[in-house]
DNA sequence: TCGTTTCCTGACCGTATGGTCAAGGTGAAG
DNA sequence: CTTCACCTTGACCATACGGTCAGGAAACGA
């Protein structure tokens, strides 16, 4: 068989399994509900009701709505830092930022709710997650801003301020899912299709790529 | 004197002075506390403190809170529509887009609760303003289109698609507001200065006019 | 001065919410 | 079968919130 040692990772066992997903299904309706209704307009009965569960429930596994929100919250940030990696390792902005930008507009597709959750979070002046901005954001920023000035010292780009470009990537690609429901009354009501997303995508990297003198 | 006539407006008296000062009082306080704590997590309590009047007053003003909430997000509306007229009689992109973008930063800077309420309001689905983007918002957003594109026409910008660059513009333009507390944080934690929203417009609007070929 | 309209506000109410708890259910190990 | 740890949940509680109201104060016109 496939291992007896690590039991509790290869062979879970119900009640493990049960823990497992019920923190799925409430961290998924979490999601929805803090996305859809903000943090104080989200009640822990709606949250129950979409995870299939009785609020007492809710609090067997997350002691406070609190509790819950900061889950959701660092769950978010995780699936951001992943994006980030698309910017390592690249020869040029081409292909750095232009991978960063497919990875951004696709997590946009992907994870709606999450993007909303950061940004009420970042709006409401980030009681929650205030340290990891100081503390990652900050470290993961220099980092790239470091990247992008070694482009432009090789002369693979303009001498854009990297900073305010790294502003504009994230404020244009969060817009498709931060601002989504705008962008699908404008676009009648429905949402993008795979064409407009691709269309969508074509055009932010063409412009900013323009813009930062890289193509 | 000047004018007995139309009294009400030319010599507003005491009760109308009250009236507007205290409107004007608690729509200042409302927009902070939407701003910062989201239209649910906002209390009346709080908005009547910040104010400097008891609770029992607002309710005098404003029937509900809902009726509050609708008075400041239209008020923000009427701001951005405003800023929207930089766009016009523009002989191309670049006084064109160049005065919108410096408008809307404008905008972010000495309107950033507004800029968040409309954020917010727009991410959980814009239940009291779904009108306006149906009607008013489609119609500028037709009207800009069209102008865009005649600049393409007349080859004095690259053809890139002019609802995706409208996209861009909102996005960027507003993430100075409704993120200011990020780059805050990674200014070190103080707001912008002169100098550095100076730099943030010029950069935008670099990055931009060059990413539309129109410089 | 008097009558009328507008403004002010402390006290109050019904409701909804986050959170608690005690009692019971369930599966696995021995 | 028994034990025990883990899971489930209806009922309950204290609090906070949006909103109401009655009674009074202030402003204004005549």
């Amino acid at each position: 068989m496939s291992g007896d040692a690590q039991i509790s990772r290869l062979k879970p066992g119900r009640r493990t399994d049960i823990r497992r997903e019920n923190e799925r299904a409430i961290l998924e309706a979490a999601e929805k509900v803090f996305a859809e209704a903000g943090f104080g307009g989200a009640t822990m009965q709606l949250i129950a009701d979409m995870a299939g569960l009785p609020k007492a429930n809710l609090h067997y596994y997350f002691a406070t709505k609190e509790d819950l929100y900061r889950k959701v919250v660092q769950q978010i940030f995780e699936v951001w830092l992943d994006a980030a990696s698309s910017f390592d390792n690249a020869p040029g902005p081409v292909e750095g930022i232009g991978a960063y930008i497919d990875a951004k507009m696709d997590i946009s597709r992907t994870h709606p709710h999450g993007s909303k959750v950061w940004a009420s979070e970042v709006m409401h002046g980030a009681p929650v997650i205030q340290d990891y901005l100081e503390t990652t954001l900050r470290d993961w920023t220099d980092g790239r801003i470091a990247v992008i000035q070694r482009w432009i010292d090789q002369g693979k780009m303009a001498p854009v301020n990297p900073r305010h470009l790294l502003y504009l990537l994230w404020a244009t690609t969060q817009h498709y899912a931060d601002f989504g429901h705008q962008i699908q009354t404008l676009n009648g009501g429905g949402p993008l299709s795979d064409k407009q997303w691709r269309e969508a995508k074509a055009s932010v990297k063409d412009m900013v790529l323009r813009g930062i003198g890289a193509i």
